[in-house]
DNA sequence: GATGAATGAGCATTCATTCAT
DNA sequence: AATGAATGAATGCTCATTCAT
């Protein structure tokens, strides 16, 4: 599974309630789905009818599942930011903690890229700033801070940085690679990014 | 005179037209004052009416200096990237190529930061994309080609990344550090982005 | 029926597609029938707001069932128009030339007087000149001429004038009849048009 | 001088005040010249801005001369109805009451077209409405009538229609041929007008 | 539950009219 | 008196959200 793009879609939690019905379920894995690529490829302009419309379900229907557009744009986003947590914190405990920290940076700079939607929301983009999405952040900010500390403490990376100034630059590079025609340089911002973040006098 | 964030107003050139009265001079300042605070904080999406309430006048006079709203955009954005190139052409010649290059990259990723609309246009956002900016970014981009290539020459810049690549890393610098609390992280961010440009193997 | 002025409503064609909901198509006929009264009193300068009030219903709901406020006065001209080039081609082989052409001179003068909507279309006038509507003049244009010449060739019509010309008495005589008040000169409007488009010295 | 196409500008009542500077006179009639272009080309759609710009001077002037957009619409129509007005006048006393009514019918129908104003003004236009145009149309009916009348005592009109009737059927004609394209169509309108209005079993 | 029609507030833009210079 | 800048109400259109079917 790519830790940062989905092809599976997260299972709705929920919390108590009767699980939904098989074609509320299948709807509802339809509405995100249409709405990752809307949200990725336009961003937040992206008219709700449309994602409907790609969906194939009418506009009540992404109501029903989402009460407002910003909720369905939360979800997307959280559904990023989860996988990202959840592998960054399967990379805390790796044995090499230079490896692990530079395989995290690049799975976020270039899983990321081309992604209208996750730049802003790790941008703090107005609408994309809600409850778990705040929530999400920190536990990503709180994983890749694991993971900057050990590479610190290990010589890998610099000592001079934390890690807001890391979620910087890496929301900067994701920012940077949104544009479609951009993604192409993902290898030259991340060596950039990487030989940036070495200790300083150490070798490429 | 700050090179790139603009605290005097450009005095507008109105090529062989008499010039403003002086009350429509006073608010033609105003409404490009009202409009840079205002993009630069939301970006194009802020209502006109809003910029034309900052400025103390009617939407008519917004229209009445700028022909659409887009106009005013680019007037805004303009006047930034104008600043930047005249800076990044000054330094086209310096002695030595390597220090110049990269107190334009300091410039860059210091004087940009907060600025949402300047983030947008460099991006290439899709309203920002009108016909002078265009312009306006080639000429940034020739003139920090001219940068970076001497830099190059000169072995102080690695010679692996062209001009492109290294807007994608100064946009997304800007763009990350466009969040009002995020603008204290411009030194952390610079030193990555310096130190990941050098050559390899090169001491920092 | 009345050939020219609709008391009841075209059914929507709206070929392949499922037919309007109940409520839809009420909506649609009501709104169909505000901009019928409001085009034909006061042309294409009624606000579409107040179509939409007389319509009862909200202005997004006139949206919803014609793209543009242009779209709406064609539909409501193509009905008339389509009425009336119906009727023209049901004269287009009848027995009598003669009578056939005034015929239609008569239901021409008589029932589109009053409508300044049609009045302008038929005028040609800036907004009202779309694809469809300039289609529409086309066909009855050449179903008019196709009575013209049976007539001019039977000797029942003057041979001086050619389908233009008629097209613009007709249209004139519209215009002037579009007065509520003027209504009442019909016949007397009629009776000059057809005197004068008798051939020379024929008797009354 | 045309009767009813203005080279020289009508001067200004202005009664019991006292009489207008030279430059402010001059004003007023390039004000009035470029009116009668634009409303006869557009109709009351053009923008008063637009006529001021063509007049050469700031919209204030044409509001020192003309209280409203709607007095200015109403002093050009007026010059031309006056006009028109005089010329029946002097025809009404002529030696043969038919080619003196048939002389007006034609300058009506050959003067007014392609003046989209008078048309407009004749067709009894919502804003054209206003009191002193009223007026002069009724003085227009006037004159007409003595030369309808004259010319059917003569048993040189036909009988059976009144100057309303009249009325109506020029301006029907003013409106067909509003257009520009449709001003070649003159002759055949007129004659159709013509022959339509001789008593009937006459030859033309 | 699903649908998609309806709503109505919001936005960019125009233009008649007023008023400071 | 003239100018033209400023005003602000009005208009066509979009779109998030609600609701009848």
């Amino acid at each position: 599974m790519d830790p940062v793009n989905p092809d599976d879609t997260e299972r709705a939690p929920r919390l108590s309630t009767r699980p939904l019905r098989a074609d509320a379920q299948r709807n509802r894995a339809r509405v995100l789905a249409a709405a990752q690529d809307a949200f990725a490829a336009d961003g937040l302009a992206v008219p709700l009818d449309e994602i409907a419309r790609r969906a194939g379900v009418g506009a009540g229907t992404v109501y029903r599942h989402f009460p407002t557009k910003e909720a369905l744009f939360e979800a997307v986003i959280l559904d990023r930011l989860t996988r990202m947590v959840r592998y960054a914190q399967s990379l805390a405990e790796a044995d090499e903690p230079g490896p692990a920290f530079f395989e995290m940076l690049h799975r976020l700079v270039t899983g990321a890229s081309g992604s209208r939607d996750l730049a802003d929301a790790l941008a703090g983009s107005d609408l994309a700033s809600a409850g778990q999405i705040t929530a999400a952040k920190r536990e990503l900010t709180q994983a890749g801070e694991v993971l900057l500390r050990r590479a610190q403490t290990a010589g890998a990376a610099r000592g001079d940085i934390d890690i807001d100034d890391l979620m910087a630059l890496v929301t900067g590079a994701t920012m940077a690679l949104r544009q479609p025609g951009e993604a192409s340089r993902r290898d030259a911002v991340y060596a950039v990014l990487r030989d940036g973040l070495r200790p300083p006098g150490r070798s490429g």
